[in-house]
DNA sequence: CTGTGTGCAAACTCTTTGCATAAGT
DNA sequence: ACTTATGCAAAGAGTTTGCACACAG
């Protein structure tokens, strides 16, 4: 199971019109191989190194900055600070967990946007996106909790 | 029109237990004084200097993520590098403008989110963000126009 | 006065880039 | 062979942090 995967890589590769070399091979079998995921560049190559498919992270940002501009991933800013790359690249909204940074799919099922939106003059929705962020339960951030936390702080 | 703004700046802070310094009641103004605004912490420190209420751009990050805890204005996470704020913190959608990096509000009726969404177990829905993505008309990435590109590049 | 905020500069994280080497067709 | 990708390290942007000084109450 380890020479011939029966995943496609190559040809998929070729599809898009990319030289399939062995880190963009590799990195799409953990991209493409189980299901959607929602993935940082610095995730990915762990991943990668641990199954013993190495490949530098300026590659590995460079391979999904690529991949993303052909479509096979998109991006998400989410969180402001890292860039997440999901392999499901069909219309859908996003779960948020605030606590862990996790990122999960809502079917597009669940929320209806208005396909009433009137783009400004001259420009065109290149797409929408939307993202639910979630809290544990009972965590709300009030004024009041503000303030005992200020001064439980002392 | 110098010392004495109908700007009510001192009581908006004390109201949300701020100590009324000299920054953090010109960033408000410039902030709170002419309607809704999207800015970063940079552009906020650029007119901060050019009002002559100058603040160094680490207060202005401390005053706006001040701001942002006590919830005087919003952080939005929508290009991926640059934090933007929103001194409106109703509930409301934004467009984004792909080449000019510009942010504008959407009314919140021209979008109707299902408030049928099931948080998953354990959390709740802290709050939900929709961007629309706005780019030129006819500027659109399509794999012969990638293609094209490559040979142009030559 | 006492505590808190500010300013500066350095640290830090994430991401991109330049150049020599290695791999692909 | 010739082209293109990779790896490394350094650069770059945006944001945060530590500490001395200054300001607000």
């Amino acid at each position: 199971m380890s020479g011939s995967p029966g995943f496609k890589g190559r040809s998929l590769l070729e599809r898009y019109g990319l030289r399939a070399t062995q880190q963009r091979l590799g990195l799409a079998k953990l991209l493409f191989g189980k299901g959607d995921r929602h993935l940082t560049a610095d995730a990915l190559a762990c991943e990668a190194r641990a199954a013993r498919m190495p490949a530098s992270l300026a590659t590995v940002y460079n391979v999904l900055n690529l991949f993303a501009a052909v479509g096979l991933v998109r991006s998400l800013a989410i969180d402001g600070s890292k860039t997440i790359f999901d392999t499901n690249t069909s219309d859908h909204s996003h779960f948020y967990f605030e606590d862990t940074g996790a990122v999960c799919d809502i079917g597009p099922g669940c929320i209806k946007i208005g396909d009433d939106i009137d783009p400004p003059e001259g420009y065109e929705i290149a797409k929408i996106d939307v993202v639910v962020r979630l809290r544990p339960k009972g965590s709300a951030l009030t004024l009041a909790r503000l303030d005992a936390d200020r001064k439980d702080a002392k």
